[in-house]
DNA sequence: TCAAAAGTGTTTGATCTACACCCATGA
DNA sequence: TCATGGGTGTAGATCAAACACTTTTGA
């Protein structure tokens, strides 16, 4: 047979998962409590079995994690070197995630010695992960200004404020406020409800919300 | 042992090949001699072997079917759907190239059934290859107007006719000559030598080359 | 009454677009 | 001499960036 000729590999699923804690951009780690790099930090993963796709199993290793589904998910891309993980030869397929601010699975993050770093607080990581971790931010930060993918990490209904601050985080630059405001006064999809958030402030501010039905791949989406 | 639980895959390269001939932009489709998918037009494909990593099996794949070696290679993304293939559970990595105008190996092409197709004549394909393409074109597109790709097509010297016409072929729409000069003078790394070309027309156009020296990745490239 | 965040327009410079004619040459 | 592709500049529109003050209200 024409395919028994060729090796079989592992193909493992690294999930690059990230969210807001307390208003700051941050990656959820795991210390890594088997071999190989036993003891080290490194990203979320698990391996492709028989049945599934490659995404499904990004679903199922991040379902496994934080108990949450119909999350937010991107493949990024493959990462095949021979050397890549000292134990086996896996070839490894980088997802990534983008969580609100929903309630987590507790018990299900401390079983999985998961915890939220700010990703400038990175500790060094195993395997390639720190490659998997630039690429991924790299492609989360041009298709932040693009596509409407920001409202993954906040709650329903947000402030502009509360937006403003998410995109100066990703981008790593200041945004002028009047300037931002126009901008999202021309966006259709992302709308003002007559909701009021007092909680940030005394004078209160306007909740909006993304509205995905007035949001199709051609309108207008630049911030 | 950790890893030995989980099932191995057939790990398969895709080459999705571009190139100019007679100023189209063509893919190199070869007509399927084996199972599955036999007799079905395909993009060039071969599985990854142990010793070697993704990214080396893809330039493998390449240099067995024209030849060359050193040629512009980048993964696109990994394609990990359960019945991708009908044959067998395999899992692909698509990689696209961009070949200039060298010296082929007519020989290796024959021997393949490869031929040499114009985007929008490409006929149906078998597996997910359609996809594939579909994913590569958006890709080659979104990086020809931001990095300085384009030049892989082209001859080391070129005329800025050529280069215009190049672009217009890819991004799909016509542009306008003294736009498109001005901005190719605002870029540094392309650069005019003195030498004309005489082959194009009676009068003669200046011969251009792409200058990597003086491409640094914060240059501005922006056509 | 004051601290703290919300909200609001205008001006300036940069960039993009549209557009038409002369040039050099070989056949 | 003329057909063919090569080469050149300007004006108007659009977009991006800089900039500061008033409003509301709970403590």
């Amino acid at each position: 047979m024409y395919y028994s000729e060729n090796p079989r590999f592992f193909v493992a699923v690294d999930c690059i998962i990230f969210g807001l804690v307390e208003g700051k951009l941050c990656l959820l780690l795991t210390k890594r409590k088997f071999e190989p790099e036993k003891g080290k930090w490194s990203v979320m993963g698990g391996f492709v079995q028989e049945m599934e796709s490659a995404d499904d199993a990004a679903r199922r290793v991040l379902n496994q994690l934080t108990g949450l589904q119909d999350v937010y998910m991107e493949q990024v891309r493959a990462f095949g070197d021979v050397d890549r993980d000292p134990g086996e030869r896996v070839i490894s397929l980088a997802y990534f995630a983008m969580l609100g601010p929903e309630e987590f699975d507790v018990d299900l993050l401390a079983e999985h010695n998961a915890v939220w770093v700010p990703i400038d607080e990175i500790p060094p990581l195993g395997f390639d992960h720190p490659q998997m971790v630039q690429c991924t931010l790299q492609l989360l930060r041009r298709k932040f200004s693009t596509e409407p993918i920001g409202f993954n990490l906040l709650p329903e209904y947000f402030t502009l404020s509360q937006l403003q601050t998410l995109y100066e985080t990703i981008l790593g630059s200041p945004i002028d406020k009047r300037n931002f405001r126009k901008k999202v006064a021309e966006i259709d999809c992302i709308t003002k409800t007559d909701m009021i958030d007092k909680t940030g402030s005394r004078r209160g501010a306007s909740l909006y919300r993304f509205d995905l039905a007035k949001f199709s791949s051609e309108s207008k989406f630049k911030i």
